[in-house]
DNA sequence: TTGAAAGCGCTAACAA
DNA sequence: TTGTTAGCGCTTTCAA
């Protein structure tokens, strides 16, 4: 491998200044009113060569690295890593790379990733964030950055985000316990002060509390060693053995809760009812399969992406903040059925 | 957010010159015999403002970026995913960060990304390499780039690597199979030519040659439509029944296998007995339980990022290049036991 | 229509 | 012991 060609090397060669090539290659030969043909001159030697210019000294100059930062609670979630693969993909078409790191929650780890985008110029950033970064967001969007958030947003943040219809969704997916005649309907989520949490939770209770009915809140905290989440619901279940129907929050959650269920014994849905956030393999091929509530992955990469490539290129310039809000979409499979019902209908 | 300050602004600030502020931030005050009171001086003042260096600036006067360079196949699946987050997360406290993209499994793609790599300087990368891109990654060592290659590699590629024991692994599979007595045992997973693939057929192959029983392979070309590969996998089943167990090559090899099992209502392991590549949920909570063959995937993204922290800050220099294969760990669960045999023994 | 030159922020060879 | 200065490769203003 020799020594990368430069701009000066070009120039050089063809006889011109660096200025021209330059010029020709960032298609600005008409407005500079070069010759046709020395810009074909240039463009036919810069190919033949090979020729790429330095992102790094053209990031120098010009504050721009066609970098977009993606920042995730944690790339190995299966909904992160599907957003996280469609935003790239979506990303690399239009040029730019994806510089990404995981927040692991941690609000200090998001302060100094934060940083890190700000100092390597990044372009644009798409953030899940942890609680309590508010201030941080709102200084880099004062500062010109564009930033996307998704999943849960920040209350006072001004920036764009992308989210589902939490609290909605888990409304109803309690009414359609309630619907069939449950009368003990537990919630099992994550502790969490993330908006999107804190949305579903507020559906829950004002399902509940609509019905005067009494609530059965778990809240796990969330621990990387799976097995002692599992003993959590475990003892849960153990303890409330009235327990005739549950919303998991999230897909984690679901696992740990199926896991759990299935220690003890438990048959869904006769036992207890099952319904979780999020869809997932697992809940697919459960016996009996899982219903879910559905994120619509694709379209909430595609509208994170879109949101954050309008900023990049403000045609009409929106300063205004765009919040979209989607819907999600209910998978009805086999674990929510009221068996009793069915068999009084019988 | 005030203008960002240079080295420029601290240099004047503090009345001394940049080198000299150069030298202290990057620990070379001792060797240049800076007085331990300048260096007080400006590390102090340094902190007050909260100064730090250009990564850009710096990037482009050394050449180095402090980026690793991280490409796989799909970050998506699963497995890469927990590789990516564990590579993460230890590339972070080194003070690395990553530049990630996904090659999709495309050669030209992969071409393109390599030469991002080399442009945006990137420190070393990390590589799970579709087939054909030997000659790309021989030019970026022989470049000098810092370059291992995980999950498959590449024959004729230099470069350092971490594997699995996929043959083996495969061979023990099918003798677990065979030693059960079971006697028509298929092999369903990807087409594909990369080499860990080709040595887990390579030790079905043998292991059943062995016993001059029939190899009955499936090849599924790879489709981001599951349902298509689904009714392939169904299909096969559904035209040989007697088939009475098979080894799956890979995690989404054995969702979609399950799913067609599911679909055609064969009972596991009674009708077809099963092992998959991989480990993941869906095993773990299928009822039964499916037995799988488990990457030790801490130790895998350990060994790749050591491997490569190693070539970035070359202690004793081992130019010659290391081979890592880890073996894999059985979960003996329910799905691989030959219910005859035990009814026999009953 | 093209070229010269300044400068983005940093490092490091060389001078003092 | 510290400062001066020349680049790294590029963009862009200004001059020709």
């Amino acid at each position: 491998m020799v020594k990368k060609l430069s701009i000066a090397d070009i120039a050089n060669q063809l006889n011109v200044s660096k200025s021209t090539v330059s010029f020709v290659l960032n298609g600005r030969a008409e407005e500079k009113r070069i010759s046709k043909e020395l810009v074909n001159r240039v463009e036919k030697f810069v190919k033949e060569v090979g020729y790429t210019p330095s992102p790094i000294a053209r990031g120098l100059r010009t504050g721009k690295s066609n970098i977009i930062g993606l920042m995730v609670e944690s790339i190995s979630d299966p909904f992160f890593a599907d957003i996280a693969k469609l935003v790239e993909s979506t990303a690399y078409k239009k040029g730019y790379r994806i510089l990404y790191c995981s927040t692991d929650n941690d609000t200090e780890k998001t302060r100094a990733l934060i940083e890190v985008f700000r100092e390597r110029n990044v372009d644009g950033c798409i953030i899940s964030p942890p609680v309590d970064v508010g201030s941080e967001i709102n200084a880099l969007i004062k500062a010109g950055m564009p930033v996307v958030l998704f999943d849960r947003n920040l209350p006072d943040a001004g920036a764009d985000y992308v989210e589902i219809n939490n609290e909605s969704s888990a409304f109803n997916a309690i009414r359609l316990f309630i619907d069939q005649g449950f009368k003990n309907i537990a919630f099992i989520t994550f502790s969490s002060l993330q908006t999107q949490m804190l949305g579903r939770l507020s559906g829950y209770k004002s399902a509940i509390g609509q019905e005067g009915m009494e609530a059965h809140v778990l809240e796990i905290d969330y621990n990387p060693d799976e097995d002692s989440m599992i003993k959590t619901v475990n003892e849960y279940f153990s303890k409330n053995k009235n327990i005739d129907a549950v919303l998991f929050g999230a897909v984690q959650a679901g696992i740990c809760g199926l896991k759990a269920l299935t220690q003890l014994g438990l048959k869904i849905p006769e036992d207890v009812a099952v319904i979780s956030f999020d869809d997932h393999d697992v809940f697919k091929l459960f016996a009996p399969p899982i219903t879910a509530i559905a994120q619509p992955i694709e379209e909430i990469a595609g509208r994170i992406i879109s949101l954050l490539l309008e900023r990049l290129n403000p045609g009409q310039s929106h300063s205004q903040s765009q919040k979209i809000v989607l819907n999600t979409e209910f998978k009805l499979r086999r674990s929510h059925v009221n068996k009793h019902l069915l068999l009084g209908k019988v």
